[in-house]
DNA sequence: TGGTGCTGTGAAATCGATTTCTCTCGCTTA
DNA sequence: TAAGCGAGAGAAATCGATTTCACAGCACCA
């Protein structure tokens, strides 16, 4: 019955060969007899083995295994991305562990460690900037990284990004052109490349227009329902309310469109709304709400080719991968 | 500069010791002297050591890992259980490995192998029925299962489940007490035990308000928003148009909506509509949507909490928890 | 005919930990 | 004083694979 499974000694001697023959059929890497290799094959099959593959991490010091380590699995943004490098992976027979930050440093540093310890073969990170000191890793050549999303300052690796200044400008351009005169910003934290790049992508629109940035129309927010509730509440609360929001991401679009309804704000009348991440319910929604589409199924599997790429060669010249997102305009963005 | 991890006897050689000393200290097994344990702790220290987790996994045979393995990763309800199993499992040092099947029996049989390959200490699996046949690896002692949110019939496991006929026996009878006279089930592919419990709990509210079932209001679909759509649009075209609509996970509900929506049918004037899953946007659509809220955290939190329990004692009975979901009545299931 | 090279195979080393076994040393007790 | 015992530490076995090394057998060629 539950009988354990039959290791390669076990194998070889069902066979009457040697553990170095089975090891070679099972890899097939030097020429072996093909009536020996035959009979290896039988065995094998008559036995049901399947090799230990700790052993074989050990001994061969690689595991097939890539962590992916994002900050928040609950956001469809990066469980597309998951899938993207899932799928990518998949076909090229290596596997995916996923690992949920939180947002913590703390959290992601232990991940960090788990993969050296566990002598993972890559990691794809989407990584704060908060970790930077942490990176020290990266000097371990063991650890192959990619980033994904997220940038990070001084740190050598290769990279799959989207071009949020870009897709921020390109949102705000459009707000203006519908009409706004004071379009307030709120975007991530500020130790996620995103945040400042979309903020900075938003100043560029204003000053394109010739319009002087306002500071109360800017908020920092958390990248979650919760902080873009909080956000567009205290922007409505001040004294010069803004006509148009620019939302910096999926959840915190959700938290805008909540408060909005909440408040009876009529969108698009009384204010015109951007969001930032495509989900199912965007084009839904009523009014239905313009925006910023990012490829995530497409980074990952980028990210995935990358590292690839990467473990196949080590010493190539590093990548940088800058995909477009797309405005799609709806609804909720002009009258 | 890239200088490779030390091993347990260079942290011996380090603090002039036996590795088996190194060892102990480690893992405070044996008495250590303690100022020879404070010198070896010193050595560890000094030369940043840290124990190679596939050598010890190698060993011991056991890896202190364990899969998830999940029909969807991009379904927000298996996220959240995701979320309360690595929550739990932080807590207790264990790591979680999550798995997305695609829905696909194949690449289930896959993770399952690739569980045992790995020497993973266990597995957490939402199942579709369709991997009955292959269960047979759970005649393994080696790979500990807890199955959650799915059942299988002849599968001798613990399991986290949520009383889906309860919940369905409940939504149908709130609308017909909203007065649907005619209302139609959209459930999931009769590969899962979640699907058939919610028809079941369904047709149980029709025989108890004395209705007779009509089979053409019935519609099974793959759980995704493209299958929910499919089968709403194929009922509101058929000759006996439904007054009310059962729709049986979050993402048809989301399908649902869209079709509705696109159609002009009214709601709940013209359509009452109760769906599963609470998501964050149920309570904020125009109208706000009923839904069965399932403790998906909670669930999560649960299995791996059994899990553990399990890994401790072996041979204790086995638990089968059932969890209560809670009806969330909003505008869209009343007049 | 003897040297050379190639092919196929097995014995043994190796990866880096844990654990068993063995031994020494010092203390207690008869 | 000698036997017995327990504590503490090192040597060596072990986990299950891969890979190096050595060698046997055979064909080929000068």
């Amino acid at each position: 019955m539950s009988r354990a499974t039959p290791t390669i000694s076990e194998v070889a001697e069902h066979a009457d060969v040697s553990v170095a023959t089975v090891s070679r059929v099972l890899n097939d890497n030097a020429a072996v007899n093909q009536a020996m290799a035959a009979r290896v094959r039988r065995s094998i099959e008559a036995l049901g083995y399947r090799p230990n593959q700790v052993a074989r991490s050990m001994r061969t010091q690689r595991s097939r295994i890539i962590a992916v380590i994002v900050p928040d699995v609950e956001n469809p943004f990066f469980t597309s991305v998951v899938r993207g490098i899932e799928d990518e992976g998949r076909a090229k027979g290596l596997l995916t562990v996923l690992c949920n930050t939180d947002n913590n440093p703390k959290n992601e540093r232990e991940y960090l460690r788990l993969a050296v310890d566990q002598r993972m073969d890559g990691v794809i990170l989407a990584s704060d900037m908060r970790s930077l000191g942490d990176f020290q890793h990266h000097d371990d050549p063991a650890l192959t990284t990619v980033l994904v999303d997220r940038e990070i300052e001084g740190i050598h690796a290769d990279a799959v990004l989207v071009d949020n200044v870009l897709a921020a400008k390109e949102a705000t351009a459009h707000l203006l052109q519908s009409g706004a005169t004071r379009v307030a910003c709120v975007t991530g934290p500020s130790t996620a490349s995103t945040s400042l790049q979309r903020l900075d992508g938003y100043r560029r629109a204003l000053a394109d227009a010739g319009i002087e940035e306002q500071p109360a129309l800017v908020r920092h927010a958390d990248y979650r329902v919760a902080g873009g509730r909080a956000a567009v509440e205290d922007l409505l609360r001040g004294p010069e309310r803004p006509d148009a929001l620019l939302v910096c991401n999926n959840m915190m679009t959700m938290g805008a469109v909540q408060v909005l309804s909440e408040r009876g704000v009529s969108v698009p009348n009384d204010m015109l709304l951007v969001g930032f991440d495509d989900e199912s319910w965007s084009g839904y929604w009523r009014p239905s709400i313009t925006t910023v589409a990012q490829p995530a199924r497409y980074v990952g599997r980028t990210a995935m080719r990358l590292l690839l790429d990467r473990l196949e060669a080590p010493n190539h010249a590093l990548q940088r991968v800058v995909l477009v997102p797309e405005l799609k305009i709806r609804e909720s963005s002009h009258r």
